[in-house]
DNA sequence: CGGTTGCATGCAATCCTTTGCAGCATCAGT
DNA sequence: ACTGATGCTGCAAAGGATTGCATGCAACCG
């Protein structure tokens, strides 16, 4: 059926054991015979059978990915990042979506186990005797979470909340409000812990606002928490949450950012196709994604657990967030009085005074005078995804 | 080190053979034994060694699934449908992402072959022949497009665009444009032909306003041409090229629905949460990604073409749209002269004369009086996805 | 020139499961 | 009681690649 490896030994005139070494060992054999087995082996399209490899090697070639739900925007562009990544490695990705359930998480690691070399972890609510186990399996990496001491690639909520309450007291801001995701989240528990601090240090007032589900209707819910906490900016647990957020503070006909500024984590790509524009604390998903394939190929390379000088230190990078400034964050104050004022618009952002807002928008207001001309200037203005323009970024400190 | 067939024949008293047997012939063993087989295996935690299976079966219980884009949110609800049902025939999914490029669509198919079963196609671009090839490789079903006598599930475009123009032209709108997704896609020109169709038989202008990349920034790059067209309706070749547009016409204080109806198609999940509320026509991704796997794992399981009595008759099936009305479309007419109208208004969407239309949403316009209790009704009004409050979908024909 | 070293290659075992075939026992029928 | 059929079980052969060990050859040194 399939060209093996004896096709390709029998056209070289050798061994299989010598196509095997020039493909996988090839400084060990004869250059001679390396460039004869290869020109063989190409020629005849052949491809070593990973069924039979991993019988013999024990490793399936496979990592596995698991999450808590594909359909959370965050979460495609992490695992394109580590497709794209493991595929150039040789190794295919075998993802796993647990629909948010904490129960089944175990189950699906241990159904993974035999499938996959390693695994890649983002179960934020896990519980870490299991997050244990599941390490104990497989060498695995966390992302977006820490555990007792196992590899794990995070993003650094400590400075991103300091970035975000920075960024809203330069506003003016004094009473910020968190809308917080599920309670047994470590991220949650996380930002939690960084807001405290960051709110200490800048002197603010922090309203911790309970805790809701990681989504938009997490946002709907946690309006009127907001409304009565009478903050005058709102930090969500995530986008999702913030745009829900956003959604129903307009039907309520509170402005925004006029009476009420609104912050978002995340920064997936609806923040910037929305009006207004969701000011959000970016996390580079893709550097994450790349991060964790590259700590989990070098664990796998890597000898085992116990031997080696000495408890290697277990790895762990922290990614630096970065605030991105658009329209749903503006000045505390009363709302204009002004005439008829649109419900939120553009203009009413002035520059933060924070570092890095040097450049300003320049749009003007909705009923804007019509387009100079027909081709494309407008689409600059609404930052699509891959050019910076019209993102301003506040530097990371 | 892991527990093999050998270890379960000994503790049970039989050969490897029986406990083979046992476990995927059934009712070829005495019950007894059976029994005590299986009680042995589940004790011991026995899973069959993958590799070792495949090698001597020649198949990986793996499925391949290429796909444009993960990143296009119209996907994570297609793959996710795809991974449960694939795990619950005890197959694995093997992804893998194109990035939108159709050139190296083909070399994906070819890395992907040797290591899967079957393969699930979504690939609206790649040529027919390059199709037949990798069909030819393994067992393929396309999704979201046909090909030369090749097993597909799809949506029924030609269905979906009479229920567009249908609505549309019961709202009273009798010109109508298009705006087109890439050149080359497959449902880009079926979707075309159905709106040709469905033109000429309810007797409105359709204008066809050129081809845009199929996301976000196509939206804002199609924004002038639908302006000039001098249309009253526009029908967008997906959502995010509809939110694009929605935001680029809400820019230059186009009124939407008051002046331009907007339409989307998929029914992506950001559509319901962004302010106006999109109409779009649903595609029921799950139905598709349940129905591809299905006839994939009944391909596999069929005998090889060639046998059988008579070619059988590819398999083919096309799933109904669902048209999910929200507030970017309303009857036609001149922008309401009323005092400082909000821009865009849930209130100004009348019902529908189209068919299923009886309910109507009954929410106040934005400046709405306080919320009667703060816990949660507002929720409800704001459709969270799983409850079916607050989206009136009309009946299909 | 003999011995040793080192390199390149081949041999053969091994990984674990499935499955065709053979064997054995039991049972029914005559 | 013998024959034939039936049903269950075991034997052994794949299936393709990797790898420790042995072998053969050449080169080099003494």
């Amino acid at each position: 059926m399939a060209v093996t490896i004896r096709d390709v030994a029998r056209a070289a005139g050798v061994s299989p054991s010598t196509v095997s070494r020039a493909l996988s060992l090839p400084d060990m054999v004869d250059p001679t015979t390396r460039d004869r087995v290869l020109r063989v082996a190409t020629h005849l399209g052949y491809q070593p059978n990973r069924a039979a490899r991993g019988l013999i090697t024990g490793r399936t070639g496979n990592l596995g990915l698991l999450l808590p739900d594909l359909a959370n925007p965050f979460f495609p562009s992490m695992v394109k990042a580590i497709q794209r990544h493991a595929h150039q490695a040789d190794y295919q990705v075998l993802m796993m979506d647990t629909d948010e359930d904490p129960t089944v998480e175990l189950a699906l690691v241990r159904s993974l186990a035999k499938q996959v070399d390693g695994i890649i972890l983002c179960a934020p609510r896990m519980r870490p005797q299991d997050l244990r186990e599941a390490a104990a399996v497989r060498p695995t990496v966390l992302v977006n979470r820490t555990g007792r001491r196992l590899p794990a690639v995070t993003f650094d909520n400590h400075q991103g909340m300091h970035q975000v309450v920075t960024y809203l007291a330069g506003l003016g801001h004094t009473d910020i409000g968190f809308v917080g995701g599920p309670r047994s989240s470590w991220s949650n528990a996380e930002r939690l812990r960084g807001l405290r601090d960051a709110a200490g240090e800048a002197g603010v007032r922090l309203a911790e606002l309970g805790n809701f589900t990681p989504n938009f209707a997490g946002g709907l819910a946690a309006t009127d928490g907001v409304i009565v906490a009478g903050v005058t900016a709102v930090l969500a647990y995530n986008d999702l949450v913030a745009l829900g957020l956003v959604r129903s503070l307009a039907a309520r006909g509170i402005d925004v950012p006029g009476r009420l500024s609104v912050v978002g984590i995340d920064d997936i790509a609806v923040s910037s196709m929305i009006h207004p524009g969701l000011t959000s604390l970016g996390l580079p998903t893709g550097t994450a994604g790349r991060a964790a394939v590259d700590m989990l190929l070098q664990l796998l390379s890597a000898p085992g657990p116990g031997s080696g000088s000495g408890p290697a230190r277990t790895p762990h990078i922290d990614i630096p967030t970065e605030l991105v400034v658009r329209e749903t964050t503006g000045p505390v104050g009363p709302a204009p009085p002004g005439p008829k004022a649109p419900k939120t618009s553009a203009v009413r952002l002035s520059p933060p005074s924070g570092p890095g807002s040097s450049r300003s928008r320049g749009r003007s207001p909705r009923p804007s005078p019509p387009p100079p001309n027909l081709t494309d200037p407008v689409a600059d203005a609404f930052e699509p995804r891959s050019a910076p323009t019209g993102r301003r970024r506040t530097t990371r400190r």
